[in-house]
DNA sequence: GGGTAACTGGAGTCATTTACTCCAGTTACC
DNA sequence: GGTAACTGGAGTAAATGACTCCAGTTACCC
């Protein structure tokens, strides 16, 4: 197991050190921009370093993965312990699904990756999991408070932060609060009482509509267009 | 424009229909299983034909998509026609958008078609306006009688249907009918006065949510698992 | 039942993409 | 100023995908 842990066995040489920096920085931007399925030779070029310096630093993909984010799965947790401490336990509810609904819907990376993307899947689920019983006792507390349905499970929230996430992610770019509108109606159906709706935000075009669900593209294939 | 317009020239020798058949057959159930972007030899193994019998029938695969899909979507135009001719509005509603869905959930190939994938696209989108004015008097006549919340506009179904369908097609192996649960949340919020929350089907566990949730694949890339 | 035009299969070509390495040259640091 | 650490990017190898070619088979008209 002691098969030459690299990094802690003594520390990199400064220019070293700054291109792994560089190379971090710009990995999360494009990760975040188009997702975890890019080649190491656009983040390498968009950290500006060869693609050697970055294969030499992240040998797969799967350690830069997890180095970009980790802390972005642990701040999530986070979020829904803090979400725990409000004082009204339906707005401590709404607040941590804005939250985290806000983080996942402008980077596509963390999306896959909180949605089982193929990558440091054991350490991520890991991680994933240490969201679980605060979001429970979010779910639990705002359930004995009679706002939250009771019917509604731990289960369901990644579904619906998958559902809502995957139309704003699509949409971000040309309509980047659409997806508060849909997660306004789902909220409205978790209400446990609610004799008349809320207020709707942002109400869509029809072509930013088709767009913004063009772009989610629930699974359909990439063909460029180059022409 | 008068290219050899092929297929009415002169009608096929027995033996080429037959193969056109086995085709389309083959082609509509590849589609449906594993979307649109297989190649053009999966589809003629799934016919036991040969890849050029494909390319000399269909030479691309918008002509392929199109024969297959035009008729799908206006079938779905006419879903809604007939949940206009239903006698409770919000009945009408509820039954449209479980069919649609339904249809959607278990096709992949038609999910991506409707949710604009570059096939056949222009042609794709016609027929797709086409569903437009049915859905609109379906929403007006179910807000007029007080069913549907007022600040619904059309393009928020196409919406609620991507929604739903990504997650619906990522559990179709292991949870059929989990997307009735969303879509049932769904309705609670739509509908206009909601004392009390209605009864939600199929309970979902953790397991199969994660499961269901990794293969709607928001996007995220396919590496197999090869050993 | 035989001639011929229509049709077939699948091996093969060419182009593109992706993952990863090699090494001649540069740079930090004692 | 010597040397070990580090760098860039051209280069290799393998996989995938789109599409064609042609020797052989088959339907159909007489």
């Amino acid at each position: 197991m002691t098969t030459k842990t690299s990094a802690s066995d003594r520390p990199l040489r400064a220019d070293a050190e700054r291109n792994r920096e560089k190379i971090l920085t710009a990995a999360a931007s494009v990760f975040a921009a188009r997702g975890l399925n890019v080649v190491f030779d656009d983040i390498a070029a968009a950290a500006d370093v060869g693609v050697a310096t970055v294969y030499r630093r992240f040998p797969d993909k799967d350690s830069l993965v997890w180095a970009l984010f980790e802390n972005a799965v642990d701040e999530i947790a986070e979020l829904a312990r803090r979400a725990n401490d409000m004082a009204n336990s339906w707005e401590g509810f709404v607040w941590f699904l804005e939250q985290a609904l806000g983080r996942l819907c402008v980077n596509k990376g963390l999306r896959e990756v909180i949605m089982g993307a193929p990558y440091a899947e054991e350490r991520m689920t890991a991680a994933k999991t240490r969201i679980v019983p605060a979001m429970m006792a979010l779910i639990e507390r705002a359930q004995a408070d009679g706002y939250l349905r009771a019917d509604v499970v731990e289960a369901d929230i990644p579904v619906l932060e998958m559902m809502i996430s995957s139309l704003g992610g699509g949409a971000n770019e040309v309509a980047p609060d659409l997806w508060r509108r849909y997660l306004r109606i789902m909220l409205d159906g978790l209400m446990n009482e609610r004799p008349a709706p809320s207020v709707l935000p942002s109400c869509p075009s029809e072509t930013v509509v088709l767009e913004a669900i063009r772009a989610s593209r629930c699974g359909s294939p990439d063909r460029v267009v180059e022409p």
